[in-house]
DNA sequence: ACCCAGGGTCATA
DNA sequence: TATGACCATGGG
């Protein structure tokens, strides 16, 4: 659709499979149910995984994770419930504003049967999911061909030069669905992989030894890093 | 003592 | 439409 990539540009597959080949399979999204998957997606938001996983095994811990269940238990209490992963009041709401949403229509199976256009609107209809979070739970809920668009995604694309400068979400997304063969198990991967390289690399030393990506990368230490 | 994390909403200009 | 404040815990 759009023109073609510069040859000098890295290639979204290429990258892919650099990174695929030096971290291994990530197997994401940790979670044993798709409401699981779900909560998690509004629980991570700006916060880091490890608090998630705290808020996660006390809601389970207290047998809370059904619509229903959290939706039994009142604001208050589910904010206290999910304190670790921070903005506990807000993300209290939210949770309750996503199981509302699927009692209303009938629970996860039912909405499961919608196509990924209408899931996706529906998802971003409801008060604290964006599109970040709408498109993991597409993907690793619903596992529908999506890509997610993060933070790290952006300044990874922006640093090695596979954006040209265009750094909108859609396009952003679009692009990689377009470039990047094997559908949902892939997104899932490059997704997944790019988080762990943002984890495990240049956090100290952007021009560590140990990167895949080398002089490409200097990528991960804060929010502008090194130039260029 | 700072900075940041697997974002999103809301109020301003 | 485009910034900025705000949420708030826990680890580096």
């Amino acid at each position: 659709m759009t023109g073609l990539a510069p040859t000098a540009t890295p290639s979204v597959a290429r990258l892919y499979s650099t990174l695929l080949s030096h971290y291994g399979p990530q197997d994401w999204w940790p979670g044993d149910t798709r409401f699981e998957v779900m909560i998690g997606a509004i629980l991570t938001q700006n916060t880091a995984w490890r608090n998630v996983e705290k808020a996660l095994a006390r809601l389970v811990e207290v047998d809370c994770m059904t619509p229903e269940r959290m939706l039994g238990t009142g604001e208050t209490d589910l904010a206290v419930l999910v304190r670790p992963s921070g903005c506990f009041n807000i993300k209290a709401k939210r949770l309750r504003n996503l199981c509302g949403w699927l009692c209303d229509y009938g629970g996860i199976e039912a909405v499961a049967a919608w196509d990924t256009e209408t899931l996706r609107a529906e998802l971003l209809a409801i008060n604290g999911v964006g599109p970040e979070t709408a498109d993991d739970i597409l993907l690793y809920a619903f596992d529908r061909n999506v890509f997610v668009v993060d933070t790290y995604t952006r300044r990874l694309f922006a640093r090695i030069g596979v954006t040209d400068g265009d750094l909108a979400y859609d396009r952003l997304k679009r692009r990689v669905e377009v470039e990047l063969t094997g559908g949902a198990p892939a997104f899932g991967e490059f997704h997944a992989l790019i988080v762990e390289h943002a984890k495990r690399i240049c956090r100290k030393t952007p021009l560590c030894g140990n990167c895949p990506l080398r002089a490409g990368c200097a990528f991960g230490s804060s929010p502008h890093g090194p130039a260029r």
